[in-house]
DNA sequence: TGGCTGACCGACCGTTCGTTCGGGCTAGTC
DNA sequence: GACTAGCCCGAACGAACGGTCGGTCAGCCA
């Protein structure tokens, strides 16, 4: 039977959250051990009490990362009703899970596929990548987007939009999470243009 | 009078191109000099011949990013005609730039603040979004623009959108220049939606 | 109260990094 | 053909890095 004898200082994931703050901050490469060990308030040897090395540090931020991701996924909005139904709530909610979980999700955005745990979560999104491509497709066949764009590229744009989010938003900058995704799910669907004055199609 | 004795490998802009496509490739962080050495068929100590250090490299990169972007808003038509106007103006073209400049952009965007001239080039950033955030508003107050949502946000994104680019466009994956800028403009403009089904303002 | 163990620390190790230095090679000049 | 400036190289340096190791200490339980 295992009992506590003192009291960690540190949950794994208390930890993590201040050693994924860190990466955020100046890069994963350029965060050395030490100045995690600093934010925490423990010595370098310390964290390896906790995780294997850094590389589990980087591995288990960006996993919370794509977990929340996939999440939106498989809620009951994405997988029923019309293609483009679908297509707008993935969009409104990733911005909801993407404020929700700013950090993780940030670091996911940013690696560059140097370890195995890199590459692992660059797969994972272009998994997710595929399944928007399909929604888009899908609801261009339905009639309910416009026909003009390439779905492929459109897919990457709006997607590329959303995951911009993590490069500027910051919780107490007086925009919601709510309005965000207003703007967002806004701007995909009927752009910027003033209604009224808005083109029919391509290049008109 | 100075006389060229042998012929140099390399062109500092030559060498420059080889050295900040292996920066993104891994990030400036990750990268040795070593492997930039070896891409270059160089020696370590040879490059220094060239530059000062590695953080001139960087220096030189980003500064090229930042000379391609600024020239799009001196343009004509960044500067004359409806706010409007000269927003896709600089939407478009801010397109052509980053597709014709990708590596030098692509590397300007991934800086972190690391180093002065990293601190610089994300100053030159935020004078970018300044000005784009300037017609933003002033195209809303002339009417030509929806003025439900947040001039700032709808900035962002809009730039978030253009600058998601870099992480996904490559010149040789079946996409023109030209088609991404109409993908971009026609997404920022008028949005996803077909032609004859769109909402009339937010939350209809 | 004394032993046990989880949590933590200081000192250190091997490696890799960016940079430096002295020298050698080459192609024009005189 | 000797000279020289420009270009490049091999070897090495100090610093900083990620990680290891032996040990200390606090608190629970018997």
């Amino acid at each position: 039977m295992v009992v506590q004898k003192r009291p960690a200082r540190y949950t794994l994931d208390a930890l993590l959250e201040i050693c994924v703050r860190e990466f955020i901050e100046r890069g994963y490469d350029a965060t050395p051990m030490e100045d995690l060990a600093r934010s925490a308030r423990l010595t370098k040897s310390s964290i390896y009490h906790h995780v294997s090395g850094k590389e589990e540090l980087l591995r288990l931020g960006v996993a919370r990362g794509v977990d929340a991701l996939f999440a939106v996924f498989d809620e009951e909005g994405s997988t029923s009703g019309r293609a483009v139904e679908r297509l707008e709530h993935v969009v409104r909610r990733s911005a909801d899970c993407l404020v929700a979980h700013l950090p993780h999700v940030t670091l996911l955005l940013r690696v560059r596929g140097n370890t195995e745990a890199e590459r692992w979560a660059l797969e994972r999104r272009r998994e997710l990548d595929r399944r928007l491509t399909e929604l888009v497709q899908a609801a261009i066949e339905e009639g309910d987007l416009r026909g003009d764009l390439d779905p492929r590229t459109v897919t990457r744009l709006v997607f590329g939009m959303l995951n911009s989010v993590t490069e500027w938003y910051r919780p107490d900058g007086g925009v919601t999470g709510e309005q965000l995704a207003d703007a967002l799910v806004a701007l995909s669907f009927d752009g910027l243009r003033a209604p009224g004055r808005r083109r029919r199609s391509l290049r008109s």
